[in-house]
DNA sequence: ACTTGACCTTGCCCCTAGGGGAAGCCTTAT
DNA sequence: ATAAGGCTTCCCCTAGGGGCAAGGTCAAGT
């Protein structure tokens, strides 16, 4: 039995995550002892692991609360995960798109300015229209 | 002078993002008619467009403010603007690094599910360790 | 036995950038 | 007069962090 900061270290979620976790209902409303504190199982500890997990992918918190609902389920079909999964590259591709795009104009920006002592300056012309 | 719905549609900036700038003091307070609605001069759109500008070039509230402050002083030095955009290009290669890592271990993992009606599952499985 | 200090946990607030929505007031057109 | 739509402020949501006041825990020193 651990307290949060003993899961938080155990898992790599920090205690403040944890909390939200709770509220959230990722997890469970964690058992506390007589002072109050939360008290944590090594099975606990797993589960946010798994957590940890999913967000080092970039998975949002809908995503990861189908995903565990799917861990925990011995029944599932693992073409569920899958189509998470692919919907979530989908997302991923997309933001990366954007990201390009700007660096696009803004590499192209840079290099047209001096970036001197003087005030002329084609970025901020840029932005202007 | 034109009400918020109007510099809304003319600047490109959404009325609920207007009255938060105007709260994160980007832009001034904004006078208000006798009924109590926001009024805006043309010279609040341009600067309204200014700050679109630079939403869509993914810079944060902070950098928007500074090169705000650049824009309306006519003595900045360029090299100031250009400082600023090159973090900024650093932060966005940063970020798509990360998704770049996100997907190359995802493609993996959905490249090895077979999504059909069994639940085996290699993404849970590499989720779980 | 008692106090002090260090560290932990609690719940609460704030921040980002943008959206959603509710409740109430104002204007304008029918 | 009434309905539609715009404006006001206020709240909630994301994912994660920062911070703070109050209180628990524990060890060391008095």
């Amino acid at each position: 039995m651990k307290t949060i900061g003993e899961a938080a270290k155990l898992s790599g979620v920090s205690a403040k995550m944890i909390r939200k976790y709770e509220e959230g209902q990722l997890i469970p409303k964690a058992k506390r002892s007589p002072n109050g504190y939360r008290v944590y199982t090594e099975n606990d500890i797993h589960t946010l692991k798994f957590i940890k997990h999913c967000r080092k992918l970039g998975f949002a918190m809908n995503e990861i609360r189908e995903l565990l609902s799917l861990w925990k389920n011995k029944k599932r079909k693992s073409s569920k995960v899958k189509e998470i999964a692919q919907k979530h590259i989908q997302d991923l591709n997309n933001k990366k798109q954007e990201i390009e795009n700007m660096l696009l104009t803004l590499n192209q920006l840079v290099s047209c300015c001096q970036g001197n002592n003087r005030p002329d300056c084609p970025i901020l012309n840029e932005l202007e229209n």
